[in-house]
DNA sequence: ATGACGATTATGTATATACATATTGAAGCG
DNA sequence: CGCTTCAATATGTATATACATAATCGTCAT
């Protein structure tokens, strides 16, 4: 056997052993095979089946542990967890995307732009414990000749100051922010509302009418950077999120 | 320098190299010091830096790229990708103990049961493409005296047989089903629905009242196993989800 | 100029080995 | 019987090494 040998497999794709490994474990917990609490075959008994060296099913093993498919003791061996609180993964795209793979064309169109000091609301919204300049903006996104969804956000100015210049007509603040602010963790809460009269005049829809909000809170190394919220009329919008439970 | 050595962190963590590695990457990069496009140093001057061997900052390296974080380019380096497509996590968790995390009290009931042959929009929800034998459910959750959220269930018995034996008075479908069906994939949607006059009566609210929509569809080793829909009124639920752009 | 080609280089994947660490299980003892 | 101690064992993490592979760069001939 060579040294960087790669395996066939029936449909003529290449992987490489540890991959093989992996999805081989994989498949036989998914398909029930191996049930829940079922110990794995050892490190030293895989090394056999496979003949190959310890490490490289070392590798497979963890990444199946960190995925939560299997968990691991010291001494004991590996086993099957219990299948885990269902988690998915929710695919947050820009607006412009999304508007544009419904084969509509795209319009952005800011209503309101307004640089304050930090309210108690605006505090809260932004996670801000003491006050500061801040950027209140509204803008409506069109698909077509229809509103699709108004966004409501507000930007903290001593985290991105440059956004204080920017008058954003031409360019939406969310894509403006992601080209310039790295974000280490964001946050969302996804919920339905009745639509009132201000959302129900900009949106073109009925007051009561049911709205999907979806809002976000960003932060950049532990500072707070933006909230957002995008209502979208209830007919307009979907969000859609597929999960598999491990991530070969 | 010992085999397995481990680096004392300044808060007195222990951190094995490299993860220590791989976190100074990741918050370079997070702080936006290692701007989009930077190129990562090469992994024998890593090597150099921290003072060990080369499997090492490549297991760290790999692990960056794998989250997205960098990509990795023979012969020309690793480089800070741009900021990526917003994605988040969303945990879906059992009614029963969302509810008693409110400090509530739950409980179940059972509402309809149906054996049927699958129609065309039973088939359509489950993803099947031929008829066979169903079971739809319908049943309420609360929270203390009020309805907390209505589930409208289909299961394919053609997949999972036992269901057929089970009357659904004492657990719920969703509890059932996790601890016996392994599934191996999941999708949702999500959305807000006026309330109709069934699923008003149900949750007791308004006709027309606004309500956040969840549906799941589940499949075990490529066959569909169930489809269902919960409706929260919207005061009673947000979905929260919380994301960080790379899994240490 | 330009295109073919080989050397160089950085990453990809595997090996064998070594020692650390946590936990189990059995032996020994009061 | 219960407690301590200790050896055995499976995993965790690191090392050095080897060869494969892909991309780039310079050289040289056309």
């Amino acid at each position: 056997m060579s040294m960087a040998e790669t395996a066939e497999m029936e449909d003529g794709e290449t992987l490489s052993l540890h991959q093989r490994i992996l999805s081989d474990i994989r498949e036989k917990i998914l398909s029930g095979a191996w049930a829940p609490g079922h110990r794995i075959p050892f490190e030293h008994e895989l090394t056999a089946e496979y003949r190959c060296s310890r490490m490289t099913v070392n590798k497979a093993l963890s990444q199946l542990a960190k995925a939560g498919l299997i968990e691991r003791r010291r001494r004991s061996g590996s086993f099957v967890r219990q299948p885990q609180s269902q988690a998915a993964v929710l695919e947050l795209h820009d607006i412009r995307i999304e508007v544009e793979a419904l084969g509509l064309p795209y319009r952005y169109e800011r209503l309101e732009r307004l640089k304050r000091r930090s309210g108690a609301e605006d505090r809260a919204l932004l996670g801000l414990s003491a006050p500061g300049p801040v950027l209140w903006l509204e803008s409506l996104h069109f698909a077509g000749e229809r509103p699709f969804a108004l966004e409501q956000r507000l930007i903290n100015l001593s985290a991105v100051a440059e956004a204080a210049e920017e008058a954003f007509f031409e360019i939406a603040p969310g894509p403006w922010l992601i080209g310039r602010v790295p974000w280490s963790e964001a946050e969302h809460r996804i919920r339905a509302m009745a639509a009132d009269d201000h959302v129900a005049d900009a949106l073109d829809i009925d007051p009561g009418a049911p709205c999907l909000v979806v809002e976000r809170r960003t932060w950049s190394a532990e500072h707070p950077v933006t909230h957002v919220r995008f209502v979208y009329p209830a007919e307009s919008h979907t969000l859609v999120a597929r999960f598999t439970p491990s991530q070969g």
